[in-house]
DNA sequence: GTCGTTGCAAAGCGTTTGCAGCCTA
DNA sequence: TAGGCTGCAAACGCTTTGCAACGAC
């Protein structure tokens, strides 16, 4: 049985919001800002369970705190700038279908492209 | 100054004949079989150096640990099984041009695939 | 009033660091 | 022999868990 709270509505616009992936303490001082009290246990409790519901995904890349993002349904492509760390989300860049193919036996259910380089800032 | 020792030569060699992504743990197991006494850290020492020196490459995905494996120079696919969660390398699956475009300013250097869904064995 | 949710603090875990002894070049 | 490398244990930072108080329904 699911309650609604102010924290759990907090921490869900916080990520909706942000347009780029955070990481589980960026979420947490957003979501602060409007509930200064919030525990940091809270904010990863809610992020668990927005993952386990597919609201929230994660975005993961070497030598980097995990990130979570708003799922609005479609597969993304992401660009790590590996001059400042940043991850950005890139839209309407490919199509659906996966770019590669796997070999028999493989079911493919989803995908998802991480490109690699210098973003506008630091390039 | 770097040196020649038993303990790097066995554990690029646990990484290089893998043939999937290992995490430290894994890797350190493997070592261990052949040097009993070996330290975590001396594995852990060796992941980073290898990364930096770009010999190894680390392979994220959400909410897993860490996995690294010998970067032989060209991008890879990953698959990532939802059922047992092991993570495969598959090979000569797609061309060396990115399946995605960057949006103006950002300068792609490079680029990785991760599909996801049901391994062989789980499907 | 019930029972899921919260904040806090403690525990857990993977990774890193300090250090004295070891070993390669 | 010099100085990098190693094993061990302590330290660290992020995440999870235990628990009593709180608040949604």
């Amino acid at each position: 049985m699911k309650r609604h709270t102010r924290q759990g509505e907090v921490i869900l616009s916080a990520i909706k919001t942000a347009g780029r992936p955070l990481t589980p303490l960026e979420i947490h001082e957003l979501a602060s800002k409007k509930i200064p009290r919030l525990g940091v246990a809270t904010t990863y409790r809610h992020i668990k369970t927005l993952s386990e519901s597919h609201q929230v995904v994660g975005v993961d890349y070497p030598g980097q705190p995990p990130r979570y993002e708003w799922a609005d349904g479609q597969d993304k492509v992401h660009f790590a700038c590996r001059a400042c760390d940043k991850l950005f989300a890139l839209e309407d860049t490919m199509e659906d279908t996966p770019p590669a193919k796997a070999p028999k036996g493989f079911k493919v259910q989803g995908f998802e492209v991480m490109l690699y380089g210098m973003c506008p800032e630091c390039g």
